[in-house]
DNA sequence: GGAAACCCTGAACCCACTCGAAGGTCAAGC
DNA sequence: GCTTGACCTTCGAGTGGGTTCAGGGTTTCC
């Protein structure tokens, strides 16, 4: 007899992958991976390279990949220079994006910590709210970069 | 006659502190900001106390705090010494998130990046995507770690 | 008196999930 | 045969922190 193919229900898929049921079922409906056939009961039903697929999307929102990139990526052959270069594409734009929040959490945590330092208790104010104050009307000579990125 | 005291329409009160109106009027909503007098119209009207609270609200979400963190430093009272510790406990709280993300994001700079070198373009099939699907198989031995946090 | 530039409300939409309710299916044990 | 419990199903709503839109009202300037 052949090796069998092996078929898993959602659960077994979920631990195989580390993804949730629910979220395996939220991927389907999202369209990152195909409405595949049912067993005789409506159970769904899943192979390896399901699995795999899991693994895959879970490593790429690991990064921090919206499903939109993720999606771009499944969609891409292997095979295919212009597909390469696609890739290469996004690769780039996914390393500036993280990149950019990296500066801005760097930033944010040397504002933390200046804060932090501020304050001994001992005083008859709180110094950490009063320099959270101060730092309000600081701002107000700044740009007003208001609008936070959309995606992480 | 003695200074005038200022009072702004929201779109005024927005350039002033950065914040769009969209987001005052929701700042409102979510009790951020008290819902003030309104002039004879129904237009709501501002004043300097409210402009400097929206930057103060402007500067934590800057620092990524969550609406209920800032609503917590709002209520704080700058004389009370508990209140002093209070704020102390959740900078500190607030600071070791954002040191925990910046150590998440600096390892996944790192992995886009040795990523990126692995394709130069000229083999028969795209290195980069092989790459993923080899760090999704070895994903599958280690910890399914599925969960993102939930803010930041 | 007409057009531009403001203001109002309420609801829908965004992302990526997460949870809950209400019910169907299946294997094991009594 | 019946119950128990662990699975599975769908659908709908909720989360956070907004943004956008539709359908109006008002004010100001020319």
């Amino acid at each position: 007899m052949p090796a069998e193919s092996p078929s898993y229900l959602i659960g077994q898929a979920a631990t195989l992958s580390g993804v949730t049921t629910a979220n395996i079922r939220f991927y389907e409906k999202e369209g990152l991976l195909k409405a595949g056939a049912r067993s005789s009961n409506t159970y769904r039903s899943y192979s390896d390279r399901d699995v795999h697929q899991l693994r895959f999307i879970r490593l790429c929102r690991a990064m921090d990949m919206s499903l939109d990139e993720v999606r771009t990526l499944l969609n891409l052959d292997l095979a295919k220079k212009a597909d390469c270069a696609a890739a290469n594409e996004a690769l780039e734009s996914h390393i500036a994006h993280v990149r950019e929040r990296l500066g801005e959490l760097r930033a944010l945590q040397q504002d933390l910590v200046d804060l932090r330092s501020r304050c001994d208790g001992t005083g008859p104010k709180c110094l950490i709210i009063e320099a959270l104050h101060d730092r309000a009307e600081r701002l107000s000579r700044e740009k007003p970069k208001t609008r936070r990125p959309r995606h992480v």
